[in-house]
DNA sequence: GGAAATATGTTGAATTTTCAACAAAAAGGG
DNA sequence: CCCTTTTTGTTGAAAATTCAACATATTTCC
């Protein structure tokens, strides 16, 4: 289990907690290391709901099935990331989502209640993890905070600026480079890629930014008088 | 601050704590009671990050102004509500939002590392305060990223036929009543009022759906052959 | 370097949404 | 009960988006 440490070091789950303590803390949490094939699932909606996992090696699909049987992947988690903490900490009964390995993987599960519930020898790190966890969780929600008053514009143009002035004001700057390509940027404002392009241009030649591929400035206009 | 406490009791941050070990904690807490004339800002954009407020009486609204310049409300909450979790637990150093009391108010605030941090004499109560605290945030999420699937979808039609397959998935019947009225649909799903209207009734005209104001049945239509 | 693959930009037609204005239905108040 | 207000439905025109098809640019990799 020692080569694990390395990775769990750096793990969102075990930041500040350093790599000898993490060893103690795995015997009270019941942590257990489960390899699964690719294909396999290591949680099928309808199970129990209550563990967060932690990916090792390989990497792990979440995905969701909808009513009209339409499958929707949700993320992809690879090393040191975890996943299942909204689940698992919402204290619904069963998940109504899968998480499939989609490489051979191994990943550490652990009981949240472990986490949550100090235990009896009261060690101190509890307390870092229940806060990483926090952490975790509540950044989760900003981001989709932001989304989705950046998704309820209805024009692409006003979605891609209320982006843009996020990100600007992120940055502190009104040049910036995006983590996104096009086709990622038009997924995650949830519009069409070519429209995007177009739209892209159109504020270019209307001098409201500039941009070159993935680099972006705000252009502020002078006062019209 | 007695008659504080029953209102505490229904605060979803306090539940599952009964009325008594509440007034033992709050010191513990070192919970804050504090006043605001309608109007005053609670917390303004750029304050220190740190604590969470519980509305006992009145009614605040939060608030962000982006780039541009543009205030948008986020959400109004009323007692025995709670606000500023997020914020206070992502370890973020200034708020990124306002808080206005709308009405006279008075909200009890805590410092989130009270709540997060056992106090030394480790009373049993924090273990719950801090599960609660995570179905909170997490529940949130989920909220979120249900909302952001049901807006990722393209078009109005999608976008309704999602959110209604999730309700009824959740009520477990085909026929169910949405705690929405049309303008409230139309906000929620991020589209125009009478365009969802329109789309409604022909969804009705071609018998994929009924609907009488807020009651909606999903239809299933007879295999195609 | 050069071919193949990928990413980005452009365009016009079809579709969809928004917007405004109004009609009809339901709810609320005296 | 009637008047007023609110909610919901309808419609057509204007605006925006999607979609498909293609041109151009950039990257990858042999």
């Amino acid at each position: 289990m020692e080569n694990y440490l390395k990775i769990l070091e750096k793990c969102p789950l075990f930041a500040s907690i350093e790599l000898e303590h993490i060893a103690a803390m795995l015997n009270c949490l019941q942590a257990q290391i489960c390899n699964f094939k690719r294909g396999n699932y290591i949680i099928s909606a309808g199970d129990k709901a209550g563990h967060v996992g932690i990916v090792l090696s390989g990497k792990v699909q979440i995905s969701r099935t909808d009513y009209y049987g339409n499958r929707n992947i949700l993320a992809e988690i690879v090393c040191p990331q975890s996943f299942g903490e909204n689940c698992a900490c919402s204290d619904i009964e069963y998940m109504p989502l899968d998480v499939v390995a989609i490489e051979d993987s191994s990943v550490l599960l652990i009981n949240v209640r472990r986490i949550t519930h100090i235990c009896s020898n009261a060690c101190g790190f509890h307390n870092r993890m229940i806060f990483n966890l926090l952490k975790i969780v509540t950044r989760k929600n900003l981001m989709l905070e932001e989304k989705i008053s950046i998704m309820s514009r209805r024009t692409t143009k006003d979605k891609l600026l209320t982006y843009l002035g996020i990100i600007s004001k992120k940055k502190g700057s009104d040049c910036f480079i995006i983590p996104y390509d096009r086709q990622a940027l038009a997924d995650y404002l949830g519009v069409d890629r070519s429209g995007l392009s177009a739209e892209i241009s159109k504020l270019c030649r209307e001098k409201l930014i500039k941009c070159h591929r993935s680099e972006f400035t705000i252009l502020h206009n002078p006062p019209d008088d």
